[in-house]
DNA sequence: GCTAAATAGTTTAAAGTTAAACTAAATTAG
DNA sequence: CTAATTTAGTTTAACTTTAAACTATTTAGC
């Protein structure tokens, strides 16, 4: 095996230890930052729940309950109970495809999105802390390449 | 109001903004990455009990199970779960606290080590994409702001 | 010292998740 | 066109997590 043969190989370890202390890293802020949010979400809202409100806010106006699920990376059946929940809050509203009679349309009502909004607005406080320890210039500059990654990991899902 | 103070106050929200998509960006790579992980983990293990392992490979060689819920930002309840699975798989070792009556000492087996490092090994294929489209050095100047951001959660823990 | 309060870990009930079975509708193939 | 397959969403059983109640120890205050 040849000197730069011998290199290359010791750096793909290195790439791929970096990569998995990468995730750890990325995995442990974000179990600590979403307890944090969890908490100060109003209405008896779950993160689940907040994300699917979210979700309609950034990505679309309207989505199967199959989409959502592919979205959120959880189970058909995780996503219809979330949905009861957020219907019954008057947050969305799911209705029948006119296109097609075994698949359902759900939308967001004024309501919902109303609730996402104040549920980002009383979330503030908690992060607080950290926007004040954290010039704004590194988020800036982290954003691109955290979304780079998500790009990366979406469109290879497995 | 003056006008620096005015750009002060649009600072501070637009800096807020940022945390709140910085955080939800964190989010969504850590649920696509976990799952990933997840579905890799030999030995029937789950993220969690992983994690568990790993951290008695990074951070102490020894803990209580009070320790390790704080670590793991989960409730006791959850770490007697995950405690009774591991050492019924011979990962750990749990032993009464000589010191005290009330504690116990949690210790990582040889198995369990080998185990961790076999998890790891295993993940290697499902993140073989990840570290072949992101360059190393994106991700080496990635890992300091993301240490920091996890030091100023972790202080600062409601 | 002895009682009251605090602390460590377990147990339990409620809630949420998953995988798999199930129902119903749409698509495909012959 | 009809039967078989695929697809969308719901239901169910098993499992995990949380919060709170509980047990057992330790610490503090008097």
């Amino acid at each position: 095996m040849s000197k730069s043969m011998e290199q290359e190989k010791a750096d793909a370890n290195v790439s791929e230890e970096l990569v998995f202390r990468l995730f750890n890293e990325i995995g442990i802020i974000a179990q600590l930052s979403t307890t944090r949010f969890e908490r100060s979400l109003p209405y008896g809202m779950s993160r689940p729940q907040f994300s699917i409100l979210n979700w309609f806010c950034r990505v679309d106006d309207q989505a199967s309950p199959g989409r959502l699920a592919q979205a959120m990376e959880v189970t058909k059946g995780a996503i219809t109970n979330s949905l009861k929940k957020l219907e019954a809050k008057n947050f969305i509203i799911v209705s029948p495809d006119e296109n097609s009679g075994r698949q359902k349309v759900v939308r967001l009502t004024p309501e919902g999105r109303r609730a996402r909004d104040e549920a980002i607005l009383y979330a503030r406080p908690a992060f607080e802390q950290v926007s004040q320890s954290l010039p704004a210039e590194a988020l800036i500059t982290l954003m691109p390449e955290l979304e780079k990654i998500r790009k990366v990991l979406d469109e290879s899902r497995i």
